[in-house]
DNA sequence: CGCGCTGTTGACTCACATCAAAACCCGTGG
DNA sequence: CCACGGGTTTTGATGTGAGTCAACAGCGCG
């Protein structure tokens, strides 16, 4: 059934830094439940006030806000290990929403014992601390990307980076890895139009840099990419998790 | 000389929750000492490792990337009561760069005791989460503007965020407030060319919006401008700090 | 078998970039 | 006191990357 913390199978990816049991008995009791959703599905809405924390166990979803006159910007593609709700509690209510792109499962935490569990655990509480700011240093890149990368090379560096995630957290066989995403939440991420995602991405497959098609990545070399995508391609540094 | 916690002016402003004295005290004890630098002087640079963090206590700066083709994306204006570092420390190295605009002075904080000030102190380490989150979000929101808004928009955003700012900080005397960086910064943190960035002040500047001349700020009906800006003009939460 | 969603493709338009030059605004030094 | 130079702002002319509009193709599904 629910998964226990202790045999979570997130520890064993390369991406996160090791956790001593102990520790995860502790995170154990902080859990207190396993949420299921189906692909659609809103996990957080903008407006409301969920007394919830969540990290993505399996599957990916998406991280948005929708501005006033209806654009929609993502703001980051959700895979396992990563931590949601955090940036929502601490505004009164949330302004960001989130949605299961695939069938997802999620740890959930209450809130309400968020403080104790931080006060009582003062090094998961550190843990916590240094996800969001690698949150924050990767949003700033992010920011740098839609602010001043060509679409080209944003969408390059998106790919890479995605796929680079995949692969810390074995999700790529053969230099490829799912990618159950809409090209449209590609084109949202990168504050372009469909239409000229579309066609980067077919420019990008025609030159063999990446194909992303029939919601599958392939990246063959991704030196390569990485050098279209103004990045470079070095291992993601380790990171906590839960 | 050193300003010390427990007097330390910021707590009076709007913009910071409370903390009490005794916490005020413990700060102190982490706290390693008192920079000041002058305009336009670096505060930690890209690809260095500094072993401080600190927090802005007068003037104001920017943290910023530079794309290995030369361009800049400024990520964040940074103003009394903002926390530098954070994210720097754990990536192994820095990856962002933070430069004084004004004269400026920081809080010292010596990296090597963070944790064990986080263990001490989980009331100050949530507080620090806090903080982390509230700009991670606020990020969020700039990725907006940079992806989706107009160059008007967008503009009127940034400069309604930074008056908001000043409000809260006391810094707004009759609707204006000093602003000292240039338009190049404001082009760089919009993603807009510098060129443009000015023609658009321009027309906010004759629409009677808003006007950034000679480093004040000025903005005579701040619901208007949130109306251009596609946003509410609304007080800002209180948040921690240090 | 027709409807709704996603992906493709082509023609046309526009917001914003780029290029270039001038105007200002100092501080410095002759 | 004025000439000079570097940084910033302003203005005009011209170019282009990306947006918009429109239509169609493929596909899964009731």
């Amino acid at each position: 059934m629910a998964t226990h913390c202790e045999n979570c199978p997130l520890h064993k990816s390369a991406l996160f830094t090791e956790v001593p049991l102990a520790e995860r008995r502790v995170t154990q009791k902080f859990k207190s439940g396993e949420l299921m959703v189906d692909p659609g599905t809103p996990v957080l809405s903008e407006g409301s006030n969920t007394p919830q924390l969540f990290t993505a166990l399996r599957g990916m979803g998406l991280r948005y806000t929708t501005l006033p006159n209806g654009e929609r910007q993502v703001i980051n593609f959700i895979l396992p290990g990563d931590f949601i709700g955090l940036q929502a509690g601490v505004m009164g209510e949330m302004q960001h929403s989130v949605e299961a792109t695939t069938a997802m499962t999620l740890c959930v935490f209450d809130r309400a014992e968020f403080f104790n569990f931080f006060k009582n655990n003062p090094s998961r509480g550190f843990d916590i601390t240094w996800l969001a700011a690698v949150e924050e240093h990767f949003l700033g890149d992010t920011l740098a990307t839609v602010g001043r990368r060509t679409a080209t090379e944003g969408i390059a560096w998106a790919l890479l980076k995605l796929y680079q995630r995949g692969e810390a957290l074995s999700l790529v066989r053969e230099q490829r890895m799912s990618l159950p995403f809409r090209q449209q939440d590609l084109a949202d991420a990168l504050g372009l139009s469909l239409v000229h995602t579309n066609k980067t991405l077919a420019k990008l497959r025609e030159r063999q840099l990446v194909s992303w098609m029939d919601g599958v990545l392939h990246v063959s070399d991704p030196e390569q990419l990485a050098a279209v995508a103004l990045a470079e391609y070095k291992p993601l540094p380790k990171r906590p998790f839960l």
